[in-house]
Order: structure tokens, then C-alpha cells, then sequence
DNA sequence: TTTATTTTATGAACAGTGTTCAGTAATTTT
DNA sequence: AAAATTACTGAACACTGTTCATAAAATAAA
């Protein structure tokens, strides 16, 4: 039974981090069934002993790219104050990540859940994300009553639009032209929203 | 001369045509070749001689989707006093716009423009629409010094972000759940941003 | 240890995709 | 009417995701 479970686990280990492994290099239209098995070891037919389908495994990946993604906005904080300051270091850290991976990029913001099962799930993860790597500096905000609670619950609002908005045009429709341009034009929004 | 080049502009119009039906009904994803070509009246390997590739044929009905997203935003504006109030209204029809045509939507906002020759020009287009709508009210509001032209260009990238936005967190991440709910998000960012 | 049973892995096959190209059909020129 | 040019097309190729019968391996029973 134990050693059963296990043995799965791992397998599907496999599939996931050749998966991963190709998001993060060639990005999501280069991934197949045939390629992720290939850097599995396995054949593809074996995949779906172990996934219903490539998309389950695909969307398993943004769970790890999650933690991937939140360890490296934190090792950009240390020495930030919480706070105002901590969320805008946040929010560019954030977005450096998926201008840096731009496969994962459109696997958070591009790609269309259609499952039905976890559809819900994957997208309030996703969605969710940015509030949660705030979450802290949102609620010293509120014990210091720099915003109320009302005007935060719009911050976090405009945040995630905003975020989401700039890295669409940047990365799909190139715009602005460059990544410092971008940057620009990150810092001028929160300057709105965090006054 | 004249008359090859008038039965070349018919025959690319027929596959157009075709390709902008099956994006409007059954969007991108249940697109081909061999759909398009179907319903243009001619076998799939004909459409090469009028077009290098599929994307150049589909990024031809950008141009055509834009006229007509013009004239539904254009429809919505009748007794709107120009300036804020229709800036407003023209922000609400467009997305309106999209919202029931999620196939234009994710051609004009999620398809990835890969071609090198015209990636520029169609992104431009896409980009800059929004903007090109509201041009005369913005050009009201100048004039009317009800914000200055630094504020102009501000509220306007702001716009295009936001639009961008709401419509990919809306249409691709049900967030938020409902049509009423992203209405009051669009009504609530258009209060900040045109205060 | 040998046999029987269950579990796991796999390639062939299917229906689909975009694209190329040789060859046929239609049109225009001579 | 014959020759030359142009337009159209189905077969073929290399892909895609997915299914399934079968072969291989691991486990259980004798």
C-alpha cells in the first residue's frame, strides 16, 4: 500500500520535473507528450498510466513554480523594511520571475484551464498568488493604519489587474519595447496605488 | 493587371472570411486549415497560394475585427457627451465586446504574434485601439484642461493595462465569477483612474 | 522453485494538426 | 486549335494527443 503510493509519487516525480524542465527552457508550445516521456525515461504511452491526460500534468507543475517563484521573490527582500516599501520589492521580483521564464508566464496567465475538475483550484491559485506573497505587508499596512481595510482590499485588486495587464503587453504584444521601459511603467502604476 | 490583383483580393477575402466566421462561432482553438478552407469553398492546399502560413491569414482579420469592435463601441455611444463620461462608456462597449467574442478576444490579447515580418504593425494596432477609441475625448479633456497632457498619457497606459487585465483575469481565470461582478471592477477602476 | 496472477510499460494505430509538392485542370496567349 | 501560363488539389510528411492490445516485469500462490 505505502510503498505502492511511493512508487507512484515518484513516477509521476518524473514526468513533472521533465515537464518543468522543458516549460522552463523551451516553453509551453514546445512541450509534447512524446518530449516530456523522452526526458522521463519512460514512453509516452506510460504517462497515461499515471495522468489522465497532459494537462493535469501540466497544471501539476504550477504548484512547484509556485514555491519556485515564492522562494525567489523572498531572496530578494531581505533587508526591506515591511510594508509599502516590501510590497512594491515584492510585486517587481514577481514579475522579473516570469519576465525570466516567459513558458511559465504563459502558463500562469496564458494558458486556458479547461478542466473542468481543478479548473477552479489552479485558477484561484494563480490568481491568489500575488495577494498571498503580500498578505504580511498588506496586514502591517492595516495594524499601522496607513490604509483602511476597504482601500486595501482595492489595492490588492489593482495589483493583480495591473500585474497581470503590464505582463501580457509586455511579454505577448511588446509593449513597452524594452524590459527597463517596463520597469518604468511598473514603478509609475504602484506610485498610484501605494501613494 | 488590375483584374489579377481585384481576384486575388476575393480570393484571399473568401478564406478571410471563413476564418473570421469559425473565430467568431467556435473560437481559435477550433480553428485549422482544412476547417477554413472547407468553408471558403476550396481545398486546404489552395489557401497557400494566397497566404504563407495560417497566422498570416488570421492576423488579417485583426484589422477587419477591429472595424468591427469600432463600430459595436460606436453603436453604444449615442447622447454620451463626449469626454469622461464617454471615455467610460467606450471602455464598457469594448469589453463588452470581447467578453462575447472570446475567440477575438484571445486572438487580440493572448495569441502570441510570432511572425516577425508584421508582429510590430499587428501588435501596434491591437495595442494603440483602445487609445485610437478615445482619442477625441482625451482630446476633449485637453481642451477642457480637465487634466493635463502628462495625466493624459498616464490615464491612458493606464487604461490600456487595466482593459488588458480585467479581460485575461475575467475570460481566463474566472476571477471575478461573474459578468455583473467584472462590470463593477471595470466601473470601480474607471472611478480611480478618471476620478 | 515453479506456476499463476496481477501490475506496469510499451509500440502500433487512429484521428487530428500545418505544410510541401508533383500533377491535374482551367485559363490565357499565341 | 495548340502551346504556355496560371490556378487548384490530393497525396504525403512530420508532427500532435490519446487509446488499446500486448509484452514484460513484479508479485502471489502452489
Amino acid at each position: 500500500m505505502d510503498k505502492k503510493e511511493l512508487q507512484e509519487q515518484r513516477m509521476k516525480g518524473y514526468f513533472i520535473d521533465a515537464t518543468k524542465e522543458i516549460l522552463k527552457s523551451e516553453g509551453l508550445k514546445s512541450l509534447s507528450v512524446r518530449n516530456i516521456a523522452e526526458k522521463a525515461g519512460y514512453s509516452f504511452a506510460t504517462l497515461y498510466n499515471y495522468f489522465p491526460d497532459v494537462k493535469h500534468l501540466v497544471f501539476y507543475c504550477v504548484r512547484d513554480f509556485r514555491e519556485e517563484c515564492r522562494a525567489y521573490v523572498q531572496s530578494r527582500l531581505e533587508g526591506v523594511t515591511k510594508g509599502k516599501k516590501r510590497i512594491r520589492a515584492i510585486v517587481l521580483a514577481y514579475m522579473e520571475y516570469f519576465v525570466q521564464y516567459p513558458g511559465i508566464f504563459e502558463l500562469f496567465f496564458i494558458e486556458k484551464l479547461s478542466d473542468i475538475d481543478h479548473q477552479k483550484e489552479t485558477a484561484g491559485l494563480i490568481v491568489h498568488f500575488l495577494q498571498e506573497l503580500c498578505e504580511e505587508d498588506w496586514a502591517v499596512c492595516a495594524a499601522k493604519k496607513v490604509y483602511t481595510d476597504v482601500d486595501i482590499q482595492l489595492k490588492q485588486s489593482q495589483l493583480s489587474i495591473i500585474t497581470t495587464g503590464i505582463l501580457v503587453l509586455y511579454m505577448h504584444r511588446n509593449t513597452p519595447g524594452n524590459y527597463k521601459a517596463c520597469i518604468s511603467l511598473v514603478n509609475a502604476q504602484m506610485d498610484q496605488i501605494l501613494n
